[in-house]
RNA sequence: GGGCUCGUAGUCCAGCGGUGAAGACGUCGCUCUCACACAGCGAAGAUCGCCGGUUCGAAUCCGGCCGAGCCCA
């Protein structure tokens, strides 16, 4: 394997790894279920209602066993995997006959391994993949890694030191091989976690940011930018990283507050005067490149000193007084000392001062004190220790006027931790103003979307003010910077092949620069290069601009940004439509998840201990996908319970549904006899569909998640079974049970599908395990809510329903009635429709209340004794006791009392307010006073109740 | 210094102008009822951070304060 040497050849049409992870492939697809436990179905039946009878060639696949009890990942998982790689699950045609959906993989980095937050975006985005796709949308989700240079360098240099070893005294070769040797390892690994996690990536698409076409789209952008004037190199204040010795850019650079101390040093003045000026510093190292001392030009107290002279302390040079506007007249004594090579401010001041000498560095690239300049007792010192020693000689020099603590914002290198020292130096830069205007336009005009979109403020903040990228780097590990000068007439010259000889003058051969580029510059081509730019590829006509980017919003400037600049210069179009930006994880103390603070559990080993599907689910579920969200080992449990939970449904299933079923082609045709459970299911399943399609359509992942889970869970588990099955054992005829095998089979098979996407192997696994169509889940069409009809009459009417469900179980509970005693109840309803369906529905509550009879009071009977009541807004409901009304009992109709009375105050109150009347909409207004009616009866019901006061005797 | 986000039951969170403030974990009862105790049924638990304003009406909008976190200099 190795290189992707082919890639050059033709777009790479192979899995990149043969054997990395596939032990030997299967060659078909695995035998769904072969579970060896478990009871033998029961029952046999056939022309079941409304399904039509097996017909062989259609592929329906039987029952072959029941599943055993219990749902064990590990086996189901790795089964899967190899089925849908055989299968070519992720591979995207090559000619899509419709629109596609491209989602690009953000490339890991090699320098180390995936971590929880790939993990979400991971799982966010095979979300929407696999609904794609499974949607008949010629779907593309291309994988890659990142060679992360200088981060891959840094990594590799630390594990080297741990063997005693230096980077730097390693040749060039030598560290490439290293380096080479560290990404094959962690490309490795990182495949075998994206495959583990049952991500269907289009592998036969794997791209490289260093394989050889990678390389040349590289070349080609630079050389490109280097034409047009906007890559340029130039002498210029960077980010200097003395321990990795390179430039790295701002975004590179993390600042921090530390505290220090502020040295007020006394310069003396030149002609010998007595006294002298008071200059703050914390950097007294820096002394020795003075070259003047600065104050505010309309600063008064110093207004005697401008054109006076002082010497530096310790070197006795003599430095002008200058005044200049950028000095800040707050900071100490508003006398600033001027470095222009080691400060920014003092470079910018220096600069509109012409008279003033340039000294050397006096601080070198290694981050010692060094030149001339300094006095030999320092030179060679390090930065810190440098400034111990300086401040020392300073005090007992006296020159140390006083000093105070201060807090000082400090630069630290991204990479190494150290102290970034700014330097002058000559590097690579792209100038930027130039790319900003299509991108901000673009998020401006929504051609571009930024989920959530109140990112969009921070995204043009920063365009804003975009400085300059440094994009060259003085490390070995990366893409090398395309240019080669002429030793000869020092011509400079941009090429995407090494010329031969100089342009100019013909000498050869030519120097070859000697940086590499920043990753990100190989990065930002990511979208594009990856589909075969700048070659006019099928690819990148067919699949490009790509759909979505799901990423994390913490480089949202490094890559997101970039990408859209880029794209908009090269190909004039957007590199995605879509941006969504992945919460950060946080442990139960709201840390960030980080390998730094050791919080931060390894996907890896998760996935082998729970399985992929429960780390899915458990990042999806309850970690808001657009908000930061919280992972915790609870969270996982909660992801088994409901695997389980769907896992023992369809064992139910597979328990009442007879053999020979066919595959549910369509939704069960309900008649005038069905009952309302049926109706309800499908309807629920209907809306379920819908909202859960609304979700994902904003990215409201969680929510979608949540949404199916609370479908499942309380509507199909605990209410349609339950309710189901007296029908499904045939209690209630042979029509009935048909019917409701269907409808269960229906909405049971539609559901995995609506599943699958989230947790892809259990759902393909419990496919298998009842009677559908197609070889695959994976491949099994996308359900249309107007599959199952619409019936909000039903959804309301099973509202009633178990609403006095409810009620009598409440009350069955709070008087502590044996769970085998079914005591007769009384209802007696708050209306007309309300009758009606209760009395429709009779025999549900019954069977669900476990309630001996319902029987209907009239609207002036008296309340049937020795009961206990209860009132809620559909009616009063009384069920008899054994005994008398117990003080627990009156205590709750007290507390409930207390509450009905206290809202219908706040009610009346309300209608009683003439402003709420004259400005309140019509329909709040009839919903408060129906309200306040309804409370009023209720409260009058419950007194009457409790006036009653002692039951009779028992009913 | 500039900007953004978040403070809702013991914990995690939904709701973002009119619903008796949703759910999950945890807690407390009762059930090992023939898919599931990794479960079912029932119950308790919240002055929606504090102060003020806008509005007929505020958890929801505005301002201030207090607390937590993030980003940019």
């Amino acid at each position: 394997m190795g290189h992707h040497g082919g890639a050059a050849r033709h777009r790479h049409r192979r899995l990149p790894h043969p054997g990395l992870w596939c032990a030997p492939v299967h060659r078909g697809l695995p035998d769904p279920v072969v579970h060896r436990h478990g009871r033998r179905r029961p029952r046999r039946a056939r022309d079941l209602f409304p399904l039509r009878p097996r017909s062989p060639r259609e592929g329906t696949r039987l029952t072959s066993a029941p599943l055993p009890p219990r749902f064990e990942p590990g086996a189901i998982e790795r089964r899967w995997q190899e089925a849908w790689d055989q299968a070519e699950l992720g591979r995207a045609p090559d000619r899509p006959p419709t629109p596609a959906f491209t989602v690009v993989l953000p490339p890991p980095n090699v320098t180390g391994d995936l971590h929880l937050g790939h993990f979400l975006g991971n799982t966010v985005t095979d979300l929407l993949v696999r609904r794609s796709r499974m949607s008949g949308v010629p779907t593309l989700w291309l994988p890659g890694i990142d060679h992360a240079g200088l981060s891959t360098q840094v990594a590799v240099r630390a594990h080297l030191a741990k063997q005693g070893i230096r980077l730097e005294d390693m040749s060039r070769d030598q560290v490439l091989a290293q380096v080479e040797g560290w990404k094959r390892d962690h490309e490795r690994r990182i495949l075998a976690a994206l495959r583990a996690g049952g991500f269907s990536l289009d592998w036969s698409r794997y791209r490289y940011t260093m394989d050889p076409a990678y390389e040349r789209a590289t070349r080609r952008a630079f050389v490109a930018l280097h034409k047009a004037g906007l890559v340029y190199r130039g002498e210029r204040f960077v980010n200097w990283d003395p321990v990795l010795q390179t430039a790295v850019s701002d975004l590179e650079v993390e600042h921090s507050e530390e505290p220090t101390s502020l040295l007020y040093l006394r310069y003396p003045w030149a002609d010998g005067s007595p006294g002298g000026l008071l200059v703050a510093t914390v950097r007294p190292e820096t002394i020795f490149g003075d070259v003047a001392v600065a104050v505010h030009p309309d600063d008064a107290r110093h207004a005697a000193a401008v054109d006076r002279k002082v010497r530096v302390p310790l070197v006795d040079r003599e430095v002008p007084v200058i005044t200049d506007p950028g000095v800040d007249p707050t900071f100490g004594n508003g006398a600033l000392k001027i470095t222009p090579r080691h400060d920014l401010l003092d470079y910018e001041i220096f600069q509109r001062h012409p008279g003033l000498p340039m000294p050397p560095d006096v601080i070198d690239a290694d981050g010692r004190l060094a030149s001339d300049w300094v006095p030999e007792q320092f030179r060679g010192q390090d930065r810190e220790e440098a400034r111990k020693w300086v401040t020392e000689a300073l005090r007992s020099g006296g020159f140390v006027d006083h000093e105070t603590p201060y807090i000082h914002a400090v630069g630290r290198s991204e990479r190494s931790n150290a102290v970034i020292e700014p330097r002058l130096s000559t590097q690579w830069f792209v100038r930027m103003a130039p790319l900003t205007p299509a991108v901000v336009e673009a998020v401006r005009s929504g051609e571009v979307r930024l989920y959530p979109a109140r990112w969009e403020l921070s995204f043009y903040r920063w365009m804003e003010k975009v400085q300059d990228w440094c994009i060259s780097r003085q490390v070995v590990w990366g893409h090398p910077i395309p240019v080669y000068y002429c030793p000869a007439c020092r011509h400079e010259t941009a090429a995407e092949e090494p010329p031969a000889k100089c342009p100019e003058c013909g000498h050869a051969p030519l120097t070859p620069d000697p940086d590499v580029l920043d990753t990100w510059f190989s990065s930002w081509l990511w979208p594009f290069a990856t589909l075969g730019w700048p070659e006019d590829s099928p690819d990148l006509a067919h699949y490009f601009p790509t759909n979505l980017l799901e990423t994390g919003r913490d480089i949202m400037f490094f890559w997101v940004a970039r990408m859209m600049m880029a794209s908009y210069y090269f190909l004039g179009r957007p590199p995605f439509r879509d941006v969504s930006f992945t919460g950060i994880l946080r442990d139960l103390e709201g840390r960030k998840l980080s390998k730094h603070l050791g919080n931060s559990p390894d996907p890896v080993e998760l996935l082998h201990e729970r399985g992929a599907d429960a780390l899915r689910f458990a990042l999806l579920f309850p970690s808001p996908v657009d908000q930061d969200g919280v992972f915790g080992l609870a969270t996982l449990d909660n992801a088994r319970n409901f695997l389980t939970k769907v896992w023992n449904l369809v064992r139910f299933a597979q328990a009442y549904l007879p053999e020979g079923v066919d595959a549910p082609d369509r939704a069960p045709i309900l008649t005038e006899d069905s009952p309302l459970e049926n109706r309800w299911i499908l309807a629920r399943w209907r809306r379920t569909v819908d909202e859960f399609e609304q979700a994902l359509a904003g990215y409201e992942v969680t929510r979608a998640v949540g949404l199916l889970h609370s479908f499942i869970w309380y509507d199909l588990a605990d209410r349609y079974v339950e309710v189901s099955k007296e029908a499904l054992s045939g209690h209630r005829g042979e029509p009935l049970r048909r019917e409701t095998q269907a409808v269960l089979l229906f909405t049971l098979e539609r559901t995995l599908r609506l599943l699958h996407p989230i947790v892809p192997h259990v759902t393909e696994e419990l496919w298998h395990a009842i009677p559908h169509r197609g070889t695959l889940l994976a491949l099994a069409p996308w359900p249309r809510s107007n599959e199952a009809p619409d019936d909000p009459e039903a959804i309301v009417a099973m509202e009633v329903v178990y609403d006095a469900i409810r009620t009598l179980r409440s009350l069955r509970a709070g008087n502590r009635l044996a769970p085998s005693s079914s005591p007769p109840a009384w209802v007696r309803p708050s209306g007309e429709e309300t009758a009606e369906v209760l009395r429709a529905q009779k025999a549900l509550v019954l069977q669900q209340a476990r309630v001996g009879a319902l029987d209907f009071l009239e609207a002036g009977a008296p309340p049937p004794a020795g009961t206990a009541p209860s009132v809620t807004v559909h009616g009063e409901f009384f069920l008899a006791l054994p005994t008398e009304t117990t003080p627990a009992e009156r205590r709750a109709l007290e507390r409930e009392r207390a509450k009905l009375s206290g809202l219908l105050a706040k009610t009346e109150q309300r209608l009683a307010d003439t402003g709420f009347r004259d400005r309140a909409p019509p329909e709040v207004l009839k919903a408060a006073e129906e309200k306040a009616q309804d409370l009023a009866e209720r409260v009058r019901r419950i007194d009457e109740h409790l006036a009653a006061d002692t039951p009779t005797g028992t009913g």
